[in-house]
DNA sequence: AGATACACGTGAACC
DNA sequence: TGGTTCACGTGTATC
């Protein structure tokens, strides 16, 4: 093959001034036509003698345009490889992970983030009106953790044993509580739980599992309405 | 100039082979320098005649190489833009903004949203082993509210009369409860509160009214240890 | 040796 | 018209 043998090529001299120079010195070139390409026979019909002899000053102009043209392409490149940098220190990837591979990783990320603020404002533990149970795994998991993680919120009419019965759920599912916020206010309470399956494999069964248990336990707090024997994990009296 | 009547010129012909043609039939060309080019003179001294007497099948060899390795930078190009044009789905930007700013606003987006979700799990309510208070205004206050909404946060070792200390203190600086968080684990305990002061004019004062109040109430706990008596708000057994 | 990724210079298009 | 952005084909390096 041609190129082989031409090591450290640096085309310094610009295909338009190839061009150019061919143009003025070698007027016969485009009237040839390789076989085995498909090189435009309306090429050389544009091709006008006025063109070829612009004055030196006209040259240099557009020599001048050409440098100009190509530095500005070469820092809006610089630029464009410089945010591509910054990214990859945000992400966990390497600096050699190509370009492609770190944008689908930053997309697959803001999406992540997004949907994770979203989640966690939405599951704040001020207690609403209506019954709700929701169970969700988390997202982001860079820790090399083989457990899986929930985080399992619901929100119904408090009474006293809530908390025994949502603890022989976990234990009959085999989950350990991770973590777990309460919040009692007018009667209603929200449990939120951070909650961790051992094995990923089950995920998904885990899931349904636990959102049938909650649903059940929400129901039966519904039906029978202790309100009155109802020990609350907030003084009323912090509510002025 | 030279290329404004060659409009639509296609360059089907790839360079390389412009470049094998220009040496197989006009091999003076090489040995021309023009004066106002930087092209290297090593250029045509690793020309070889071998080089140009390319067997038909070599020649088509590498004509289908160069076909791939077009048509692959072309499918790198498209899977690029197509993780761009995603992100631009993803940001409040429309089609029309040019992909260094893209990814600068990408840069900035990433960056705010990690440090959203870590402030997020900073003030999360499970119990450290370290007594702090904190105390902040909640920046962003869309409600045309006028009163002063604070979070406060404290963690301490756990005592039987903690709460009703705690409403005293806000009812002597007459801070409303909007909302309440309570956590206890392994003997300690977090509370993390949103009160409400009625008038912001004394925002400052307020804040470190509370501060102080609430570093009392942390030293108290500190001194004397009554675990015994403690009532939890989380019984022990849902930590497995 | 073939596949892949990157930087480069260039023509075109849009203000 | 000059400045800026983009897609393209190409040379080169790496595996």
């Amino acid at each position: 093959m041609l190129h082989q043998h031409i090591h450290h090529f640096e085309f310094d001299m610009e295909n338009s001034q190839l061009f150019q120079f061919l143009a003025a010195n070698n007027p016969s070139f485009f009237d040839y036509s390789p076989s085995n390409t498909t090189m435009h026979q309306s090429f050389s019909t544009s091709l006008e003698v006025s063109e070829i002899t612009d004055t030196p000053s006209q040259q240099q102009r557009a020599l001048a345009a050409m440098k100009n043209h190509k530095e500005a392409e070469k820092r809006r490149r610089e630029r464009i490889n410089s945010h591509l940098d910054h990214l990859r220190t945000l992400l966990p990837c390497n600096s050699k992970t190509d370009k492609a591979s770190l944008l689908a990783k930053v997309v697959q990320r803001v999406k992540e983030l997004k949907q994770q603020t979203s989640e966690i404002t939405k599951l704040e533990t001020v207690p609403s009106e209506t019954d709700e149970i929701t169970v969700l795994s988390t997202g982001g998991d860079y820790t090399g953790d083989t457990r899986l993680i929930f985080k399992a919120s619901l929100c119904c009419e408090d009474r006293s044993d809530l908390i025994p019965d949502l603890v022989d759920i976990l234990k009959s599912l085999h989950l350990k509580t991770l973590k777990a916020e309460m919040a009692t206010l007018g009667g209603r309470t929200r449990n939120v739980l951070v909650v961790a399956a051992d094995h990923k494999e089950h995920s998904i069964e885990s899931i349904h599992f636990l959102q049938n248990s909650l649903r059940s336990l929400v129901d039966r707090s519904t039906s029978c309405n202790d309100r009155s024997k109802r020990r609350r994990g907030l003084d009323r009296r912090m509510m002025h």
